[in-house]
RNA sequence: GGCCUGAUGGCGGAGUGGUGACGUAGCGGACUGCAAAUCCGUGCACCCGGGUUCGAUUCCCGGUCAGGCCUCCA
């Protein structure tokens, strides 16, 4: 089975095929650190981790390498910094340890490098340095600027012919710029703004040099695939390409530019500076990681995706759906005796069903049907749970998590996804409820049962009637 | 003004030139002391108008609507 994404660049979908496979790189484009992150920010978050994930399964453990930039010099840091009279090295640190909690809590993989621009200083300005000299780039007015015309295929990225762009740009050209799309690689800082010694001047580097030149540190150019949110194509991609075409790596800079959709709230775009926001860190505070993993892809990750509650919940009780079968499922393998489980049986199906998850993730990511694919499997499993299929439940269970696994999710005990918000009290608690009220439906006492349970109702707590006895869980909060 | 996406059932959301995924919600039934879970059954869609075709939700053209980008928001 090969691995085929869609390329922003070619507009279609390709067959991935590293340059060497023994070292695949992967850069994703990450935080601004200056605040929490909104939810949308994690979007490309779990949809990057999720590819990393996948190509690790194909290609070996380490043999994925994975960058995922930090940007922790910026406008927005300096005023908080400044708000707070701290260094931004504290308001960077504190928000980017709050989001890598948030990206932990969501299931998502540590990167393998987390560059961060203050750390790339010096790969930057050597970066420009070598622009200058390749006459791709020029200084004015105190400024460093990539000159757009040394790179004849500046735009083809973002498919927009340069001169109807400029044409129907509704912004002013700074006066000293040779072409109106020209961009900033460096200038000269505010007072009272951090400064960075180079070459061409204190300062601090333009918003898009500082991609090219952490992957060319962290990875080495070119790399084989390059991630980001849909609304980084232009001007961001567009200007790191033309940026690492022009410096000279053989004229290459990544194979494959892949683009997450936008997640939207309601029907406005969701943005911190509308101050529409959903914290990760708030939603986190009332739902599972798990739940908001599956809610991030529920839908294929070039699509638009709608943030609603309806959307969470939904993902909460498709994961409680997986989650009841494994449950269902252990307990009736505690009860079978070691010496009558076996392991033999072809279970053709929840192999097949097992294969489709895979395929379907590597058909470019198709959560939808790699879901659709996970509920198949599980039915295996609840058919051979309720045939006392030993052998088959305990194929089917391990192929059913490593499924899951493989795209972060069933990373649960299933008992403490029931039972996760209670503790050792209210567990001895509930237990001894349970069995007074066990006594009394023994002795067919209907209405103190109905007591009991409506005292555990209280506690939030719902009691199911099984076979082997009662059961219970968390109930979901309304 | 320029460029680019998308339009599927109550909701979410894949996919396909012809037997209409999957989840969730609804309805009927089984099971249960009651309930939950589970199982069985069932209803519900492919924006509009043309074209190509034996046949289009799927391909082409036009339209409408929605969203994104062109301002260092992923």
């Amino acid at each position: 089975m090969t691995l085929s994404l869609y390329d922003t660049m070619t507009r279609k979908k390709r067959a991935f095929t590293p340059r060497n496979e023994h070292r695949v790189t992967l850069y994703v484009c990450g935080p601004t650190v200056y605040n929490y992150a909104h939810i949308g920010n994690f979007r490309p978050v779990v949809v990057f981790d999720l590819l990393f994930r996948v190509l690790r399964d194909l290609y070996g453990q380490d043999a994925v390498l994975y960058a995922a930039n930090v940007t922790d010099v910026d406008d927005k840091i300096n005023a908080k910094a400044a708000d707070e009279g701290v260094p931004i090295g504290v308001i960077s640190d504190r928000y980017l340890a709050a989001y890598n909690a948030d990206a932990a809590a969501l299931g998502a993989l540590k990167p393998t490098f987390q560059p961060r621009v203050t750390e790339t200083m010096e790969a930057i300005t050597a970066f420009i340095a070598d622009l200058v000299a390749q006459k791709a780039a020029y200084a004015a007015d105190g400024h460093v600027l990539f000159d757009t015309q040394a790179f004849p295929d500046y735009g083809k990225l973002s498919g927009r012919p340069m001169d109807e762009m400029i044409a129907g740009a509704r912004v002013d050209v700074a006066p000293y710029k040779r072409h109106p799309a020209d961009f900033v690689l460096w200038k000269p800082s505010k007072p009272g703004e951090p400064s960075w010694d180079s070459a061409f001047g204190p300062g601090r580097p333009g918003w898009h040099i500082e991609c090219t030149a952490m992957i060319e540190q962290a990875l080495g150019l070119p790399i084989d695939i390059h991630g980001g949110g849909i609304d980084l194509v232009f001007p961001h991609h567009e200007n790191e390409l033309a940026q690492g075409v022009c410096a000279g790596h053989g004229h290459e800079y990544a194979d494959v530019w892949m683009h997450n959709g936008f997640l939207n709230m309601g029907d406005e775009k969701m943005s911190k500076s509308v101050g529409n926001v959903a914290l990760a860190h708030d939603l986190l505070k009332t739902w599972p990681g798990e739940a908001l993993r599956w809610a991030l892809l529920a839908g294929h990750y070039r699509q638009p995706l709608e943030w609603t509650g309806d959307l969470i919940e939904q993902a909460k009780s498709a994961l409680d759906r997986l989650y009841r079968v494994l449950d269902d499922s252990a307990r009736f393998l505690e009860g079978v005796p070691t010496a009558a489980r076996a392991s033999g049986g072809e279970h053709r199906g929840a192999v097949e069903a097992h294969d489709a998850v895979l395929s379907a993730l590597r058909d470019d990511l198709n959560t939808p049907l790699a879901f659709a694919a996970l509920f198949q499997l599980a039915d295996h499993v609840r058919s051979s749970t309720t045939g006392k299929d030993v052998a088959g439940v305990e194929r089917g269970r391990s192929l059913l998590l490593e499924a899951g696994q493989l795209m972060g999710l069933l990373v649960a005990d299933p008992r403490a996804w029931f039972q996760g918000g209670a503790d050792d009290d209210m567990k001895a608690q509930v237990e001894a409820l349970i069995a007074a009220r066990g006594e009394a439906r023994a002795a067919k006492d209907w209405p103190a049962a109905d007591r009991i349970r409506d005292e555990l109702s209280a506690l939030k707590v719902e009691v199911m009637d099984g076979p082997t006895g009662a059961t219970w869980r968390i109930k979901e909060q309304a």
